[in-house]
DNA sequence: CTTTTAAGTAAATATATTTTTACTATTAAC
DNA sequence: GTTAATAGTAAAAATATATTTACTTAAAAG
């Protein structure tokens, strides 16, 4: 009996291209209607026809709905990462740092609307996916690291109010830089004002910079 | 030709119960599938399980699965609303005004996980059920006024900063109340660290009334 | 106490939606 | 260039799910 012939990994040739297009093709389209409607309304033929690709085919490449949701997770989750793994505030003043910080922050979430919702979404869903996901650990990032790094540095030169806790500030930040952004639509009606107006939210976004500017500066002393 | 009995509205003797019980029972059934699964992701079936009713029931009392759903965002929204109403801080002094109003935002969602999902999954739905209800012009609170009020007396006698416009400080409040409850999942699964500890909670509702606290003082002059 | 109205039940229907099956075509390995 | 592996297609099957139909029962109105 002789050996089969195995292919010892994944192709090189003219085909790798088309695989790696239709992966990619899914997967976009899957982001988009996953960010839109969530996993449970979220549908495979409307992804396959936005991606112009057999249904079959999400079934061969990321094995079911939720595989491909995960999928998607990681991605976003991941696109985030990297540009965070790009941030150097390893120079900067303590105090600008941290709004530095904030600033990165608040400019990824309005730049990424998708991320909002697909946030939103797995946390509906309670993280079932993302905590199955084998790519989770890639997923924490240096930016609680580098604010603890620049508390730390601020408390010492007295630049910045001390005695806090990174990740709390961390949750505060992006708290600022999210809820007004998810929540937009049920605010807009029952305040009967748009806050989606690009007015509004930079308007806000000066009131979560200025809000973090007061706190972070030192306690004055009694 | 005779003119029809009609009953002129809803019946008063023992049937009144049971159309009523009915009523309660799917929207509490439906509060809590909704809450849990989103429009999309909730079964009628299962609403209609744990009401132990008949689907039919659902259609002749809601009209349909949408109609439910919006059914149960005026329930939770008008119970919010109910609570508001019970506030007074007419005669507070304006900062400690200010502050009651956090804590009572703080309170009631951290009591109503439920209304916290609702909300999420409405926005995710770009407010479309809600922008329907009849009774949204319901649903706008006192808040944003009591906080207006506060902010205008708190300029007036000094004890606030000034310049502040009460729609965005609101949102600063809720989204404080509401963004690290509403993202504990992913948070936690990306940190390492259970966000939804009672501890963590609370500290981080120390941190949030601090940060307020420190920003609605007047700022310093120079 | 007869009639009308509406609540409630059981079951079927219609439809939407994920997933699989059976097949074809193309590429890579020898 | 022959063969094995796998990308890709078309269509059906399996399943899940909202909704309706036809009927029964109970209460209200005169």
């Amino acid at each position: 009996m002789r050996a089969k012939r195995k292919r010892l990994g994944a192709p090189a040739g003219p085909r790798a291209v088309n695989i790696a297009e239709t992966r990619e093709k899914i997967l976009k389209a899957a982001i988009e209607q996953f960010a839109q409607k969530g996993l449970t309304g979220a549908r495979i033929e409307s992804i396959c026809a936005e991606a112009d690709v057999n249904p079959r085919m999400v079934y061969h490449y990321y094995k079911d709905k939720e595989g491909l949701y995960v999928a998607v997770l990681e991605q976003v989750l991941g696109e985030l990462r990297a540009e965070e793994l790009a941030l150097d505030v390893s120079r900067s003043e303590p105090f600008e740092g941290l709004l530095t910080m904030f600033d990165f922050i608040f400019g990824h979430f309005a730049k990424h609307p998708e991320l909002i919702r697909l946030l939103s979404s797995e946390n509906l869903l309670e993280g079932a996916f993302l905590k199955n996901s084998v790519a989770t650990p890639i997923v924490a990032s240096p930016v609680v690291e580098h604010i603890d790094t620049l508390l730390k540095r601020g408390e010492a030169t007295g630049s910045v109010r001390s005695g806090l806790d990174a990740l709390h500030l961390y949750v505060v930040m992006v708290g600022l830089s999210y809820f007004h952004k998810s929540n937009a639509h049920t605010l807009s009606i029952i305040w009967n004002k748009s806050l989606t107006s690009a007015d509004w939210q930079e308007e806000h976004r000066r009131l979560g910079r200025d809000i973090l500017v007061t706190y972070l500066r030192p306690a004055p002393k009694n």
